[in-house]
DNA sequence: CTTCCACGGGAACACTGGGGTG
DNA sequence: CACCCCAGTGTTCCCGTGGAAG
């Protein structure tokens, strides 16, 4: 009798190890990163020495291994600085979940062992425990904080407060390393702040299509098995994410989908055809995971542009009409809707997640509105809208909507 | 030059979920 | 226990502003 699972595990002639595809493994070897490892490792060297090293500011797109590289050093220094018996550590926080100064803070307690709830306490008390916490003894301490432009606003507090750190302290030492992919975003800080912050920089510019190719390759080699690659998959899946603005991450993501694909349909060899498979998949999965995971009253909002280009026949819709439909919808659901401006902020938030393409535009004596279109097919966005349930009611919406035209 | 509509910045507010103190 | 303090979030309110048609 055959086992359930021996059918599965024969198949799996494509992958020897897929787990090096993931965006979460950290190779050995970065190729095209030595002018920004030995950069980096330049200036945080003064941290062995004993010195404070200085902040440092990086930027570059997504998926142009910045989070790797940082990581990598990390490693490299702390081992390093536990063979000369120095104290030195390196406390990865990601600005995206830690978003605000008290969360970095109470995060940064904790590590020093402080007890500190994550709400409910003053920030300065936050802050002073944090303070109490590393100066505790002689030690060099530095906080990476990954994606900081989404501390920007709601959390420069934070900046501001470790960027001055020091002075407040007497045995050990702090800094800190930003990662940020928006290269504006000092623009929002505080003057002091963000000098502070930059007094050195790094740039990580994106990977042009031979370069993702060496990265893939690289990978490639031990992901998978012999001779299970078509020549021109990886410089497909190269030319891909080349034209994504050179993101690492979406070319081995498109590579390992691929793999997938040819594995399932039992393929022995990954084709060109997988590849352009796996890209329209990932496209696919995105908008669905973005639009199921939308606040209900963005879904509504979306779902009015669904109804209109429905009723319409047509493809963009000034602000207005959004807004009636929306206010329809909230009434037909028995809610109350919310405002105008609120509604152009959530306009505003589906535009920048791509979902619809928002244009301001001036109509001149009939004064200014957005042109709002749909950028993504409605087939994709539909049924997960009215998977929510308390969307549901909206799939008949159109009849009560033509009675009261 | 006026006029119009909605954009979008900023303040203010309500609410939530957690503190500490008497 | 009751009570007030605090950070954080989502919202409303107020309002100055852009820019081409008229």
């Amino acid at each position: 009798m055959d086992n359930l699972f021996e059918d599965l595990i024969k198949r799996g002639r494509i992958f020897a190890n897929k787990e090096v595809l993931r965006p979460t493994y950290i190779p050995e070897n970065l190729p095209h990163r030595k002018e920004q490892i030995n950069n980096l490792a330049d200036i945080l060297s003064a941290a062995l020495k004993g010195e404070t090293p200085s902040n440092i500011l990086i930027y570059g797109k997504t998926g142009t291994g910045k989070t790797a590289t940082v990581k990598y050093v990390s490693k490299e220094l702390e081992d390093m600085g536990r063979k000369m018996g120095s104290k030195c550590s390196l406390i990865y926080i990601n600005g995206e979940v830690f978003d605000t100064q008290y969360r970095v803070f109470a995060y940064l307690a904790r590590i020093f062992n402080k007890r500190v709830p994550m709400i409910g306490w003053p920030t300065d008390m936050v802050y002073s425990e944090f303070k109490a916490g590393v100066d505790t003894e002689n030690r060099c301490v530095i906080v990476i904080l990954d994606e900081v432009d989404k501390l920007a606003g709601k959390g420069d507090g934070a900046l501001y407060n470790l960027s001055r750190i020091n002075s407040e302290l007497n045995n050990a030492k702090v800094s800190m390393i930003g990662i940020s992919n928006d290269l504006t975003f000092t623009d929002l800080l505080d003057q002091r702040v963000r000098s502070s912050l930059g007094e050195e920089e790094i740039i990580f510019p994106p990977y042009n299509a031979e370069q993702l190719q060496d990265i893939l390759s690289e990978r490639a080699e031990i992901a998978f098995n012999e001779s299970v690659l078509e020549d021109s998959v990886i410089p497909l899946c190269a030319a891909f994410a080349a034209q994504e603005h050179g993101d690492a991450r979406r070319a081995l993501d498109l590579l390992r989908v691929s793999g997938e694909i040819a594995e399932r349909t039992e393929s022995p060899k990954v084709t060109e055809e997988h590849v352009r498979q796996a890209s329209e998949r990932i496209e696919a999965n995105r908008i669905v995971e973005v639009v199921k995971t939308l606040p209900l009253q963005s879904k509504i909002v979306l779902n009015s542009i669904l109804l209109l280009s429905r009723e319409r026949n047509k493809k963009r819709f000034s602000s207005g009409e959004v807004y009636n439909m929306y206010r329809r919808s909230c009434s037909f659901l028995g809610m109350e809707p919310l405002t105008q401006r609120r509604v152009t902020d959530l306009v505003s938030e589906l535009d920048i997640l791509g979902l619809i393409n928002a244009v301001i535009v001036s109509k001149g004596r009939y004064g200014r509105t957005k042109e709002i279109s749909l950028s993504v097919p409605e087939s994709c966005v539909l049924p997960v809208l009215l998977e929510d349930y308390k969307l549901k009611a909206l799939a008949n919406i159109k009849v009560k909507t033509q009675m009261t035209l």
